[in-house]
RNA sequence: GGCCCCAUCGUCUAACGGUUAGGACACAAGGUUCUCAACUUUGCGAUCGGAGUUCGAUUCUCCGUGGGGUCACCA
């Protein structure tokens, strides 16, 4: 059975290549009908991050990756202890005594001679009873891994190749540190094995400890599941991916108004293709739902190279799923990012949108569809709908300002006289009668109809941009867009 | 610096050893249009360099160059 992982550990927020390598494992696992776990690696106490474990759940659930169940490592710790001492005795870890500040000077010292480091302990092969005794005196210890004298480790990954390790070129990492808690190095393994996890996922930045993991599978005796190192997500700027120019973390992304369909879809993307062969010239699919990645995925198909983060995509990406969004979907997604996201500054604008309803919130939003790309654009694209200041000068635009003030009175005021004169509601009115009133105003007074188009949505909307005009009046009604015209009127 | 890895348009990528090296994002120009968008058409644009192997290398091998990862009692 496949079973797959995603061990995060709980030291802050979810980084959006987490969610990537969760994705790739859940896709696994899906396709095979295995297994896909979420183990919390929560082994360091000093950079423990309150609330970081309940944000992974959280995110996992956002982007649609549910596990099948929960474990923690720190609810483990007798086990990784067990089988640290089991690893003393079967001589592939012995008790170390050098502290912390003793290595460190070490290290220091290689370093101004030039020299590389690799670390030899003066008690690795020190008498395990007498290492015993010490410990049992009291004395601080950690418990270090014994690697074989320049042995050659070769791996073999599915998406890296074969590569080969020599172990001379390896410090012996500590296992279980003083504090009894395991290392990564040590609590993987048990716990890969424990799991039964037959595939791992994890990030390239793993592939210089590969060759411990490997030797402490061999030591235990134990078969090793297939180990994936996907490669890292790299910044335009070169490096890892850095918040200079946005989120990096999931929960940021979403804070953005991206949806999680869209940053899914996009991460697939990121170092995987599919399978499917085109035409010469055909376009290629690049939409993909979770569910239709999860039948297609196939590690074969998984990238070496290190893919550059690249942010206008996945805001073409998000763009996109805006767009096929339904009306209910639109407005009900906008609110639930409102109030999950919304910061204190927004606690005005929800106000106005609980008081205007839903229905006509939706008029606005399918106004506004395929005009924004992400939902934080929102609020500062919709807020002239509930609040106007009418102190533009009208005719300081490109399309205006050939017109005198006189011109620009004379047409407002006929405007206002001709919506005062329509005996219904905007709503009623059509389009075509609409727009012929203005571009009759405008032949008959040799104008241009655009600048009374411009003229109207300046003083209407306090902007020269803004949707299709008409829609906008007919949602602000004819008592609400009078009285902000006639804000203009001297 | 040691070890490991990578290399196709600016970016994500496609291409049984044989293609005018394809698509997408971005960018530019045109169309549409009451503004901004959206939409649409077209354009720009790549096999890092050098040796091999081969009738023929983007594809295989080697060497350079460039880039990345990593060298903790962190994961």
């Amino acid at each position: 059975m496949v079973v797959t992982r995603f061990a995060p550990s709980p030291t802050g927020s979810l980084h959006i290549g987490g969610v990537r390598t969760a994705l790739y494992a859940f896709a696994l696992a899906r396709k095979n009908q295995g297994r896909f776990f979420l183990r919390i690696e929560d082994t360091d106490q000093n950079r423990f991050v309150l609330g970081s474990e309940a944000e992974i759940e959280k995110m996992l659930k956002a982007f649609g990756l549910h596990y099948d169940e929960k474990f923690k490592q720190s609810e483990r710790l007798e086990k990784y202890q067990k089988y640290a001492k089991q690893l003393v005795q079967l001589g592939h870890a012995y008790y170390c005594f050098s502290t912390k500040e003793e290595l460190e000077e070490m290290r220091n010292k290689a370093k101004e001679a030039g020299k590389n480091f690799v670390f030899r302990s003066p008690y690795r092969d020190l008498d395990v009873t007498e290492a015993e005794k010490r410990v049992a005196a009291g004395e601080p210890y950690v418990i270090r891994q014994k690697l074989p004298e320049n042995h050659v480790v070769v791996f073999d990954d599915p998406v890296q190749g074969t590569m080969s390790f020599n172990t001379n070129d390896i410090d012996e990492t500590v296992l279980l540190k003083s504090d009894g808690f395991p290392t990564y190095h040590l609590a993987v393994v048990i716990d890969d094995h424990e799991m039964q996890v037959s595939d791992v996922f994890r990030g390239v930045e793993w592939l210089p400890s590969l060759p411990k993991h490997v030797l402490l599978y061999k030591a235990f005796g134990w078969e090793m599941p297939v180990i994936t190192h996907l490669p890292v997500i790299l910044d335009p700027d070169g490096g890892k991916l850095s918040k200079r120019r946005g989120a990096v973390s999931a929960v940021g992304f979403l804070e953005e108004g991206y949806l999680p369909e869209a940053i899914i879809n996009f991460l697939m993307l990121l170092g995987w293709s599919a399978p499917i062969t085109y035409e010469h010239g055909e376009k290629e699919q690049e939409f993909f739902t979770l569910d239709a990645f999860v039948n297609m995925f196939s590690m074969k198909d998984l990238n070496k190279a290190s893919p550059v983060f690249n942010r206008d995509k996945l805001l073409w990406f998000n763009q996109k799923y805006i767009q096929n969004l339904t009306a209910d979907e639109l407005s009900n997604k906008f609110i639930a990012w409102l109030q999950e996201y919304g910061k204190k500054d927004l606690d005005l604008l929800k106000s106005h949108i609980i008081k205007i309803g839903p229905d006509q919130l939706q008029k606005i939003l399918l106004l506004e569809q395929t005009r924004i790309k992400m939902f934080s654009e929102l609020p500062s694209a919709i807020a002239f709908y509930f609040e106007h200041n009418g102190g533009l000068v009208l005719n300081g635009y490109k399309q205006t300002k050939q017109m005198s003030d006189k011109v620009i009175q004379d047409f407002l005021n006929s405007y206002i006289q001709f919506l005062e004169n329509y005996a219904h509601e905007l709503n009623e009115m059509s389009h075509e009668i609409w727009e012929t009133f203005v571009r009759d105003y405008a032949e008959k007074n040799e104008l241009k109809a655009g600048s009374l188009f411009m003229l109207l949505r300046l003083a209407v909307t306090d902007s020269p941009f803004s949707p299709p005009l008409f829609e906008v009046m007919q949602i602000l009604g004819k008592i609400e867009v009078v009285k902000r015209l006639k804000k203009y009127l001297q």
